[in-house]
RNA sequence: GGAUCCGUGGCCUAGUUUGGAAGGGCACCGGCCUCCGGAGCCGGCGGCAGGGGUUCAAAUCCCCUCGGAUCCGCCA
């Protein structure tokens, strides 16, 4: 602001005068509030060595001198140590006050109202991809993919409205162990056994999925056991674990763990120098092994009691379909999976198909209700099935001098250091944001097969997410526990000559929700389910909106259902959206359902509620003055009557709302939309209540306010579109 | 063992990038509808995990300790 800079250079002549003429840039800062006054001054940094209370008072006189200064008042507080910090607060001339507040107003309006609002040009002509949620598609969502998907959507919306051209995509991963699995279960239910879903598809999946995990972690848990442990006696179902079974093997376990732990104690201790080497010793791994292999037995015996007493039909009939029809589950995934990857063609990848779409139709019904949609699913088969993959290991290998004649089984790749700190330096990313600095784990490139693993896709659908929309920026909406694969990626992309996608691929990292007393797992087919929440929600919201109106004695459901229900609507997406939205997505979020529900505590209804007045003055404003949303810009607007704090705070809200996004923008976090909707309503609210805006003492000032209420109700409706909440007019 | 993130009143949280007067919300207590809609407003109670360092000045930067979460798989 000018303002600031005309301040300024009357506190460096002032400084002058006091023989102060500083070295330091001298700063100005807001009082924390308006009665302090309009601008303040540090003193203690620019008094050096001398009693900064002395020094302010001399300020102080000199600055009162001048016309533009009202007065100035010292201020002295005291830190936690006793050491005195002094202020100097100023008080500007009314009339010059006015005259630059009006200025800066006319602008924020002039910005406000124009038809091209929201669209900023930082980044026209470029295009981003976001890839957002991306779950398995073998379970419905939860309140945790939903955060995921809300981030990414709402951090898209963000990207254009800054002038990305903005692709939105979802990786789906149908290439997998459990998609395998899984897809042995569908077809032994769905095309054997003739069994239709119940439920929504999903939701069926998902209970299918479980099963099917558990069968195979038992069959998988029992050969382990049978291998380790020759005197335990074995039923002939391999697909369950019954009590006299788990005993032996846990008491077999512990002996073996005993044993493990004596002789770990008897060989003479490793002197300091090899504790540096982190490596375990063979015993320290087999302990390793057998507590873990402990915890799983006596996880998965409860697992299968409790599948077979929620889900007792789709559980018993895979059971049973298995052991009838003689066929050894972990034989016939390996045998799916590796006919999927190898041949698209083939009736299994049809069925893998069809399994894998239904569930993703289920998944964008849920989205559907929350406004998320995207612009392309691409699936890890065709990243598979292109060949990226194998080119990608050829290529890496050739870079590294591995010898690959005899095929490219159980390839890793190393991450020396010298080549990270090169990378780092040309991608401009500080060392200290590495995960495992100096000591990054190596990278599993193909599996002793030589078939590509996880990773390697990963890689190549990086690359494929620049080339197929040409993106100039690619986010990964990704899960704060992968910060180490999502930086992983980009040393092999750099070393392959892809610096510049290195140096373009964001992790947008979030955490996970938990939930307050209660587990969710999606192997036990344990969670709240997005479409759950929404529909919990939605209850509560017409619960809420019902007992407003009958307060209010009228029945809206009545008169006008349609918008009844859009206004119940619209309450429901601002609750869920803001409660997953409004703290930080690097913040762990614990929640409470109940408390969540509890519409009276999100500031999504209160935001709504602001905007609500908004409309209501307007209605009135239209029925007493025939002044209207649309028609106020046609009055001749003077700003400058405006001359209340309040006001002058409202104008430089409206004023920040780019920054505010450019920050979302920058650190990868779009809480600060949420956060700042908030406090704009707050603010407003409290405007609401102390100044009487169609009441003024004249038209001129009624049309002013009405002009500032026009801007609150323009932003705040924007703000809502950014995080895909549809604004009431009314509630 | 190594690494990353986090710790702000009874509970949840903003502020940490760029050091400068600790903001909100819930809960609790007390006020405010003849008034542009009380899903609101006003007031009260109560806080930077602990220690050290740098600085005129530290919630913020550096180090240590404690506490919590996560990651270091031929799983995806």
């Amino acid at each position: 602001m000018e303002l600031e800079t005309e301040v300024l250079s009357l506190v460096n002549k002032a400084l002058e005068k006091a023989g102060l003429s500083s070295a330091r840039v001298v700063r100005l800062q807001k009082p924390p509030s308006p009665e302090l006054g309009h601008f303040a001054l540090m003193v203690n940094p620019l008094a050096k060595k001398k009693d900064p209370e002395k020094i302010g008072e001399q300020l102080k006189e000199a600055l009162q001198s001048f016309k533009l200064v009202e007065k100035a008042v010292l201020a002295v507080s005291e830190t936690k140590k006793g050491k005195k910090q002094v202020y100097l607060n100023l008080f500007l001339n009314e009339t010059a006050l006015r005259n630059a507040r009006a200025e800066f107003h006319n602008q924020v309006l002039t910005h406000v109202f124009s038809p091209d609002f929201g669209k900023w040009e930082d980044f026209k002509g470029k295009t981003a991809v976001v890839e957002h949620t991306s779950a398995n598609p073998i379970s419905p969502l939860h309140v945790g993919n939903l955060r995921n998907s809300l981030h990414g959507d709402a951090f898209a919306n963000i990207l254009e409205s800054l002038g990305y051209d903005v692709s939105r995509r979802y990786y789906v991963n149908d290439v997998g162990l459990q998609i395998a699995f899984t897809v042995v279960g569908y077809e032994i239910l769905f095309y054997h056994l003739n069994v239709r879903p119940d439920e929504k598809i999903d939701v069926w999946l998902g209970q299918v999925y479980a099963s099917m995990n558990c069968l195979y972690t038992i069959q998988d848990l029992k050969e382990w056991a049978k291998e380790e442990f020759e005197n335990v006696e074995f039923s002939s179902d391999v697909y369950s674990l019954s009590e006299k079974e788990l005993s032996e093997i846990l008491s077999q376990i512990d002996k073996s763990i005993k044993d493990l732990n004596a002789l770990i104690e008897e060989t003479p201790r490793n002197d300091k120098q090899s504790k540096k080497h982190q490596d375990k010793t063979p015993e320290e791994l087999r302990l390793k092994e057998f507590s873990d292999k402990k915890s799983e037995f006596k996880k998965y015996f409860a697992v299968q009691h409790s599948l077979q007493a929620r889900f007792p039909f789709i559980f018993s009939s895979l059971h049973s379909y298995l052991i009838e029809n003689n066929i050894d589950l972990k034989t016939r995934t390996r045998e799916y999976l590796s006919t999927y990857e190898a041949n698209p063609d083939s009736p299994i990848a049809t069925l893998f198909r069809e399994m894998v779409n239904w569930c993703l139709a289920g998944f964008q019904n849920t989205l559907g209700k929350f406004k998320v949609v995207f612009d392309a699913f691409d699936f890890e088969s065709e990243i598979t099935w292109s060949g990226m993959p194998k080119e990608i290991i050829t290529r890496l290998a050739e870079l590294r001098g591995i010898d690959t004649s005899k095929g490219l089984k159980g390839l890793r790749y190393t991450y020396p250091n010298d080549k990270v700190v090169a990378l780092l330096k040309e991608i401009g990313r500080d060392r200290k944001t590495v995960p495992h600095r100096d000591n990054i784990p190596d990278l599993q490139l193909t599996r002793a097969d030589g078939t590509a693993l996880y990773p390697t896709k990963d890689i190549a659908y990086s690359i494929y997410k620049f080339q197929k929309t040409s993106a100039d920026k690619v986010y990964n909406v990704v899960g704060a526990e992968q910060v180490l694969p999502q930086f992983q990626l980009l040393l092999p992309l750099w070393e392959m000559g892809y610096g510049n996608y290195a140096a373009n691929l964001h992790h947008y990292v979030y955490e996970i929700v938990s939930l307050k007393n209660r587990i969710m797992s999606g192997r036990l087919a344990q969670y709240v389910t997005a479409d759950d929440f929404y529909k919990e929600t939605l209850v509560r919201a017409r619960i809420a909106k019902k007992e407003n109106d009958q307060e209010r004695g009228v029945d809206l459901a009545k008169e006008d259902l349609d918008l009844f229900n859009s206004i119940v609507e619209a309450i429901t997406l601002s609750v869920i959206r803001f409660s997953l939205l409004e703290s930080d997505p690097k913040r762990r979020i614990v929640l409470d359902i109940d408390q969540a529900l509890d519409l009276r505590q999100s500031s999504g209804p209160f935001v709504q509620y602001a905007l609500a007045r908004t409309h209501g003055i307007f209605r009135k404003a239209k029925e007493q003055f025939g002044i209207s949303e649309g028609s106020i810009l046609a009055e001749k607007i003077d700003v400058s009557v405006l001359t209340a704090d309040r006001e002058a705070k409202l104008f430089e809200m409206l004023g920040s709302i780019h920054d505010v996004l450019l920050r979302c923008y920058v650190e990868m976090n779009v809480s600060y939309v949420p956060k700042f909707a908030f406090e704009l309503a707050q603010e407003f609210m409290k405007y609401y209540e102390s100044t009487p805006i169609l009441k003024g003492t004249n038209r001129e000032e009624m049309i002013a306010r009405l002009a500032l209420v026009r801007a609150i109700q323009r932003v705040l409706t924007f703000l809502l579109e950014l995080m895909g909440i549809p604004a009431v007019t009314q509630m």
